[in-house]
DNA sequence: GGCCCGCCTTGACCTGGATCAATCGGGTCC
DNA sequence: GGACCCGATTGATCCAGGTCAAGGCGGGCC
């Protein structure tokens, strides 16, 4: 690498700005029963019987935030803990200069905030539209500590997502930069199908991107220019099709996570 | 970068498998008085009542691993939980070609292993000699279900190191190497220095480094040639001055922090 | 239709850090 | 004391990915 990209601080941070502006658009939504709810089985209330849900649904509360606006921002007052109902997220730092990194990428069900903590260190930013189901933090916090369902889940929910930091730690400090494309395209082809089978990708998979090239940057630890080179790269190889530029067909996904220099789902097991 | 390292892939695992076999050089030692540990405060009991603690105090052993030997390996079975209570491990995944990235390094008071799963996903070496305080794990799994300041702690420090690890993509993904050895330099003041009052770095420190070249190059993501020629430019440069190789004296703690574009504990706050 | 505006792609060039290869100490063993 | 070893340093060179700078392209708007 030629030293980490420094370019376009202006434009960052105006990007920042405008999307802090956009909080005041939030919409309020009418409360949906919890039994209905998508995430039900997934989310930090997976484990919760239906009493210690019935507490939930009536703390609970319902917000959405447009695309590119901000969910949460590092260092500021956070008084609502939630998780992702729809619509995907990031979790990123920009230092003063301008250079971004995403650090996590937030799908339904993941969860936002720290229980007994009220700040962040890092900014949330809606990716696209988002559908937050809220829950004030000191209704939460208590709810934490008298649910020992929900305590549990929120455990083993962190400890997920720090097995994913370390693996994409592996990835920004070790991988080239086709390995972390071909990675990234497989980690989504993971999301999508379920997430349970990893490590055997057979056959071949259509995608959308959630992200813009801009944001794959980000979370790859390069440049758009590089990340679009090493789209170009591996179309050019037959790895993939790019019919659009949010969509790719992975025609074999067994030779692409050979990119990956993995035998089983990725060099990061 | 000019790709990454994928150099001695042939000592890296010799080493590997050297650590495997001094599992069994492993001593025993006589239990003592949880009263009397020194982590007793910060560790997974830090917040136990005297009857959870006793508890502990009862399904508890002690292990001595070598400096070298490995402690836990990706993907094999791990029996037990465990807190260090002296000594310096690491967690870290090697590529089968021999990258390698360190995602974790663990000081007194820190938990290995994972409540819920048998298996960890990343290696886990001792780096000095490192006395372990263990709970089986199904016992263990028991008390967390049982004793909830257990299981908060416990929640309370895999944020904790989520957050750690997030700072550390960060570092990963966008910072130069001078960065990133001001940070690591930074970040082993802040571990020393009771790790309370951070972003607050004014005087002078005299450092120890627990970590070689080579697992200094592993954690930040360069290799040991890098990591040498930074250690010397911010020689030159008179930032640090280095009396041994595994010491380091930072004359101006704050002017040190100005290289990691930091204005209050780092670029990454 | 034609213009504009945001993305995305592509090309030419540069450079930070990797690679390859000595060399330098300090510690240990005979 | 000398030979050896192993980690650390330093030098010379290379190259992956960053930087700078044009286009290309699809979608919305008049």
């Amino acid at each position: 690498m030629a030293g980490p990209s420094r370019r376009n601080a202006a434009i960052t941070l105006m990007q920042i700005n405008t999307a802090n502006r956009n909080v005041a658009m939030h919409m309020r939504l009418a409360k949906s029963a919890c039994s209905e709810c998508p995430i039900r089985h997934r989310a930090v209330c997976a484990e919760c019987d239906s009493d210690e849900l019935a507490v939930l649904e009536q703390i609970k509360s319902y917000l959405t935030v447009p695309k590119g606006g901000s969910i949460a921002v590092a260092g500021e007052r956070l008084d609502y803990l939630s998780s992702v109902v729809s619509g995907c997220a990031s979790i990123s730092k920009t230092l003063v200069d301008g250079r971004r990194q995403m650090v996590g990428l937030l799908l339904p069900s993941d969860f936002i905030g720290r229980p007994g903590r009220s700040t962040l260190s890092f900014d949330v930013d809606a990716v696209s539209e988002v559908t937050l189901c809220r829950f004030e933090r000191r209704a939460f916090e208590g709810i934490v500590k008298s649910s020992p369902n929900v305590a549990r889940r929120l455990l083993t929910m962190t400890l997920d997502e720090l097995d994913i930091a370390r693996d994409w730690q592996v990835l920004l400090g070790r991988l080239t930069a086709r390995e972390r494309v071909a990675h990234f395209l497989l980690s989504l082809v993971r999301r999508d199908s379920g997430e349970v089978d990893d490590g055997l990708f057979v056959g071949s998979a259509n995608l959308t991107l959630p992200l813009s090239r801009e944001l794959i940057a980000d979370y790859l630890g390069l440049t758009i220019e590089t990340t679009s080179r090493q789209f170009t790269a591996l179309r050019r190889d037959g790895l993939i099709e790019i019919p659009g530029s949010r969509q790719v067909f992975v025609p074999d996904l067994a030779r692409l996570s050979l990119e990956t220099m993995d035998d089983d789902g990725g060099p990061i097991a």
